[in-house]
DNA sequence: CAAACTATGTCTATCTAGTAGACAATTAAA
DNA sequence: TTTAATTGTCTACTAGATAGACATAGTTTG
């Protein structure tokens, strides 16, 4: 195994070949995507996609994964500041994973789709209760006592199903409306909001 | 002057420049575009952009003169069978000129800028009138003379005011809803149409 | 079901297009 | 006016993109 240097234009290739990939996922599913079909969409030599990747297989797990951890570092950015945040005092940048979602919406429209990369479905709720459970601790209205693990999955899975509701309603409603409703959910069993998380900005 | 040969990369390359130019004149504007904004969001190197290119006029140029010939080109595709066709049987096949602008649409919605590609809302509508000139005959209704060169000029620039309508307005109406409306309005003066082009498919 | 075709993954050899960095000259901002 | 940023030109270097061959496996289709 050779090390291997990050060097920018490793980087680009490999993004082109990633952008073709989900094109192709949502023209044909992902099934069906060729080695083929990729070079020829994103007008490479065949040759160089093996220069990188070993099959499609691993493409598409080093999209994903390079996707859910953007998705875990976009989190603690609104928090830097004010560790602790009550509640009523949430706003529109507390929710950075919201703008990353739609920044990067079209990889994430890839759970529209019946055919798409396999896992995504899972991973994306899982990456959101690893994010709850590491980086985050709640209080409950009124301290009212409840096991803290459920409470996390709950609220974690919660919020992945309107997150993906939105994303399949093609984003009509705005980022701002959207946080707005997530935050009046929240208020609806949440007191407080803490970031514990290590990650520095 | 080094005789240049068009490789697959060099192509590639090129069209990543192009690509980042359309984006970031519809971000920023034209004037104000950088070369160096145009290899950061392309991400190449300030280096590869000069291998291509004198400046950002010349990209602009080659994008411009690249899309237009493609208009040309897409035009003779339906009439290379029937060469002479009655305005009463144009069908949506007919107007593979559409099904260009709206697969280039990217492109095109450039029109929509105020600050954009110069000459551009000069080369479109020539284009087009070019067009007519060199690869159609028309007939009019009863055979009711006109002068030709005003003929076409007229229906040039009517086309052109019913495209760039179609772009501006977001593709609101369908592809096949729009070449309907371009058909009922020919048929409104032409009796028949009759490509004469040179070119073969 | 066999033949014909297409896609895969691995490998070798070649070289060009992309890279880094320096430079003086312009242009824009403070 | 000074400072900072962008431009266009050049040189030197090489990583990564290319073409092509090959055996294998998987799909079509006649």
């Amino acid at each position: 195994m050779e090390e291997q240097f990050i060097t920018p234009r490793k980087n680009r290739t490999k993004e082109h070949f990633q952008l073709a990939l989900i094109q192709l996922i949502k023209e044909k599913g992902f099934r069906t995507v060729t080695v083929k079909d990729i070079v020829e969409y994103s007008k490479y030599n065949r040759s160089t996609f093996y220069t990188h990747y070993h099959d499609k297989f691993y493409l598409a797990e080093e999209l994903l994964y390079s996707m859910f951890k953007g998705l875990e570092e976009a989190v603690g950015k609104p928090y830097q500041h004010n560790k602790e945040v009550n509640t009523e005092y949430l706003n529109t940048r507390s929710f950075e994973i919201i703008t990353y979602v739609y920044r990067n919406r079209n990889f994430f429209e890839l759970i529209n789709f019946q055919d798409t990369i396999p896992e995504i479905h899972i991973i994306f709720p899982e990456t959101i209760l690893k994010i709850y459970q590491e980086n985050f601790e709640f209080k409950t209205i009124n301290n009212l006592p409840v096991n803290m693990d459920y409470f996390k999955r709950y609220t974690a899975y919660g919020f992945y199903g309107l997150l993906t509701n939105w994303i399949n309603t093609g984003f009509k409603t705005s980022q701002e409306e959207f946080i707005k409703e997530v935050i009046k959910l929240s208020q609806t069993h949440m007191a407080s909001v803490r970031y514990i998380g290590e990650r520095e900005f």
